[in-house]
DNA sequence: CAATCTGTATCAAACGATTGTTACATTCCG
DNA sequence: CGGAATGTAACAATCGTTTGATACAGATTG
């Protein structure tokens, strides 16, 4: 089959770049045609799932016969992996700079989870409402997205760690707790009310525990 | 060829009732087949969504054909609709009863989150993973869902208003934070390690701030 | 008692539509 | 010309659903 990393093809090296976050997300591809596919898949798998998007629905997001895709991916599968994987990368990547600039615990977490929000319900970015997919997948594509997601779970597993709990808080149940809001804001936020830095504070502020815990306590 | 269940068809009216949470979900429907075809897709449709089981698997988990399943029921469609809006009505009255048995507002909170959670990793309870299914449906079969949801919700936005929150917390969010959390904690749980009551209790733990919030604030 | 009718439950088979995918032909462009 | 990009057309599978036949239980009838 022919080469797909082969390079030097229409466009020039420096006119890429068109959008913002998603313009950055599949920023590495070489054709432009291949990235308008990467996002036209990712925005569809994120609205309607993946059991419910079609390979025809995608090419006719980008002006393609279904059948002409597979000149750019090697199976539908193999698509939402590559989405995945980017989408979860590209967010590591993001938080991680946003984290590293603070330097107090709170702030840290806090950070993170704008960062993350800000990714996840910005209507260009298109990135991970699809984690939330697993159900529609086969089992061995399964398995490759729970790899890459248990690395990405471990910024937060330091996070959390770093962070003075009061006692009888389970950090384990605490981090999933907190991962699976960032991952489901997108099921009901609408863009207009409230912005993701505030929804993100908000979110710090439940979940920002000092070491002493109720003064008063009833148990 | 055919199977040996085939006889024993009409069944005395105090017989019923098999198993727990998901026993009573469908208590009141006649036909023990009926009932047990409402409860493998209830099933299956949690564990792969809505869009990734066939009617034929529903089928196959009851020993039917996939066609047969259409004297009982009148399109997939429907059967979903059928499944989500039982499954809410039943978790609706479990929880009222469980909130009325309490006087405290946090005791309230608390009441509804564990019964909730108990409902929700039940593995008999079968009931409301289906929730977070919403993108593979089709959009009139959405909001059909939707209206019933926004009733259910509807304990949760009383319950949240009885709470003597502390200033800074916007309660619609809060509301549609907990209830995002009640939702997909299905997503990780795995039984075994913590029980869906100590699950609901660090939820509770962490949602609950007093009146007076952090004494030295950063903010 | 046997024969017949009736209605429910199920199977077997097919329907048209859609799915992911492929093979081949064509167009485009350097 | 030559290779990359796209269209055309089909493939086998599977989808939700329908149709018609069949098995069977119970009531009715002789």
């Amino acid at each position: 089959m022919s080469d797909t990393t082969r390079a030097g093809k229409r466009e020039g090296p420096s006119d890429a770049a068109p959008a913002g976050v998603a313009g950055d997300l599949f920023a590495g591809e070489i054709s432009e045609r291949y990235r308008a596919i990467l996002e036209a898949a990712a925005s569809l798998f994120a609205e309607r799932g993946y059991a419910a998007t079609s390979v025809r629905d995608i090419g006719e997001r980008v002006g393609l016969l279904g059948g002409s895709l597979y000149h750019y991916i090697k199976s539908k599968e193999l698509l939402f992996i590559k989405i995945h994987d980017t989408a979860l990368q590209v967010s590591e990547d993001r938080i991680r700079a946003a984290i590293e600039r603070e330097r107090d615990p709170w702030a840290r977490l806090e950070a993170a989870c704008v960062t993350m929000l800000g990714i996840q319900l910005d209507p260009r970015s298109i990135t991970m409402p699809l984690m939330n997919d697993f159900l529609a997948v086969p089992r061995h594509v399964q398995e490759s997205l729970i790899a890459k997601r248990d690395a990405f779970e471990q910024i937060f597993v330091v996070l959390v760690d770093d962070l003075p709990l009061a006692e009888g808080i389970d950090r384990g149940v605490y981090r999933l707790l907190l991962l699976t809001l960032l991952n489901n804001v997108g099921l009901w936020y609408r863009p207009g009310r409230l912005s993701p830095e505030e929804i993100g504070g908000q979110i710090v502020r439940i979940f920002r525990h000092e070491v002493q815990a109720a003064p008063s306590g009833g148990d």
